[in-house]
DNA sequence: AATGAATGAGCATTCATTCAT
DNA sequence: AATGAATGAATGCTCATTCAT
């Protein structure tokens, strides 16, 4: 599935190009120009625009193995983990190492640029509803405050998303440590 | 101190650009085109440039009495409460209702752009150490975990900032609950 | 005469094209994308180059039995009708036929543009000399006027066609009928 | 009145800019690129924008005086000429004269292109009563066939304008004299 | 001191044309 | 012969910043 274009060339530039705008992500953000990620391609700008009209077509194409990846660890945690909410935090420590090695990401994902709807259907179809599932299951198992019920896999995934914004920029901030700190405080304080 | 600037126009004039930016940073945020803040305070671009030289200065400036009685309100919450990590829950209220408030501030906040350096110099030096002191006596007081000791007031401001990117914009997105669960994540368990 | 491509495809692409072109022409104009065209034929745009080098080129063959049957009915006017001048009027009624149904077509027969050199020398090729015998005649019968004998057939149908331009646009403007004056302003005053 | 930017410079400007776009607009035509009329005049692209945010608005700031020109003669003509025709002859070949000068004007107004509203509404909102006023007159005087009383100076002054299209580039195009030929059809025929 | 005109780099986007497959 | 992917020049437009007035 997902062969990509027919001819080899065309599937060859597919490819430079979702490792160019890795690359130029990484260095210079998802909002990097169009040209910067055409000119570390070795391609025109048309092709660009050909392979991936939006530049919202773009991110969710190059991110899209490591979020399927995400998505798909959900289930798979909760059945293999001692218990649902060990379960949510793994999940959630994959989604941050995720997120902190993509410069600018969390920060588009946050964006209320129109132009990123695409962006954010994808991740929101993907994983709001995975992150939903293993938060519900840790309310259930009484391992998280009944009170966060309704918080929903959204506004979850929207916290720690923010908290990852300008991790890879930084080394003195600690994104990961705060999310576990977010999560720690999901939990029913004991006694 | 403080006096502004000699002549009686220019000291007008300085108002009227600080309270222009405020308006129009609530309206299109703090990246708002620099003609947008002219043209709202009546004057012109150059005004503004003789006196905010860069747009972090004016951001400052605009936030300035905020961010003062911010760090302010740090001593003051700290003897008047009940506790040390009841303290630091006012006190990162206070501060949230802030930024929430201030469309895009947030997001600024947490930008690496270079010429924020001094917009993230003032809010970090007046409030990381009110903030690392609210947290020490947390954390002496035996409220807040120890090994979160060495995780500092600006990494926690850093964090409580990130939750708050974006809140002005989707209603949907609760800021303030996720701060909540985040401090909440900072206690040592009963028990 | 004109047999076309060898190969039966290339035969069944070239008449496509054809097809497709005419009716890409009239909803876009004869400007229209290259790629339009090719996708409305079904073919690759490589096709179109192949079978019709220039723009103008594709324009001539689209219209080329039109210019001809239009061609071929001056003379056959000129021996039905009642008067000379009673041939041209309805000869100069074809044209209009034609051109006002073509949208941009009087246009680009206008337009300077080089690129459409090949256009402009077919229908002027196959039309002037027509139109010139037909106003040639009318003078000769004594109903246009002597003085302009000289105008020629060329001028006298760009007259015409630029009187169409935009015809087909704004149905508030009525080509037909200004040309209808200006063929009347033709004529010598009557007494 | 119309005393242009206060500041001499950019009165200075304005003009350089009016006189380059006459300039740039009769070797390239009102379409030319923005670039290169800002080239031509030695300014920024920028201070176009300023001076003119719509193409529309430079091209009619570069005709106003000729329009107005023609406009303020019709009256005059009027009183003046011995008869209506007599006028309404001497007006459109004044009107020709302005239109044959300026390459590719004549084609942009006839041009559907939205974006040159404003340049079709002050030619139109200028010269069209006009031009009607002394059809009507012309009518009324006897001049002119009855059953055109209903052509409209618009209608008549597309024709004279379609008539004038690409005459500029092609000096075996007489297009006064063709307008002379339309202007005539408009006759009574004598007798 | 204030003004706001001017600058021009920067970016997105389109589309005619070529040429590898 | 046909395809359609790739190219990249061309163009419009914005806005931070400078500087003549």
């Amino acid at each position: 599935m997902r062969p990509g274009p027919r001819r080899k060339d065309a599937r060859r530039n597919q490819q430079a190009l979702l490792d160019a705008a890795a690359t130029v992500f990484v260095a210079s953000g998802v909002e990097a120009p169009v040209r910067d990620i055409a000119a570390e391609a070795g391609v025109g700008m048309g092709t660009i625009y050909r392979h991936f009209p939006t530049r919202a077509d773009l991110i969710v194409a190059v991110y899209r193995h490591q979020v399927d990846a995400c998505a798909e660890a959900g289930p798979a945690l909760l059945a293999s983990s001692r218990t649902p909410y060990a379960a949510l935090e793994q999940w959630i420590d994959q989604f941050v190492d995720f997120l902190v090695t993509k410069h600018g990401l969390a920060g588009v994902l946050q964006s209320d640029n129109s132009g990123f709807e695409a962006l954010h259907a994808y991740f929101l179809d993907r994983l709001v509803p995975v992150c939903g599932e293993l938060l519900d299951a840790a309310v259930e198992s009484g391992e998280v405050r009944r009170d966060l019920a309704d918080l929903g896999g959204l506004q979850l995934m929207r916290g720690v998303g923010n908290l990852c914004v300008g991790a890879s920029n930084d080394p003195s901030y600690d994104a990961r440590r705060l999310v576990a700190v977010l999560i720690a405080g999901l939990r029913r304080p004991a006694g």
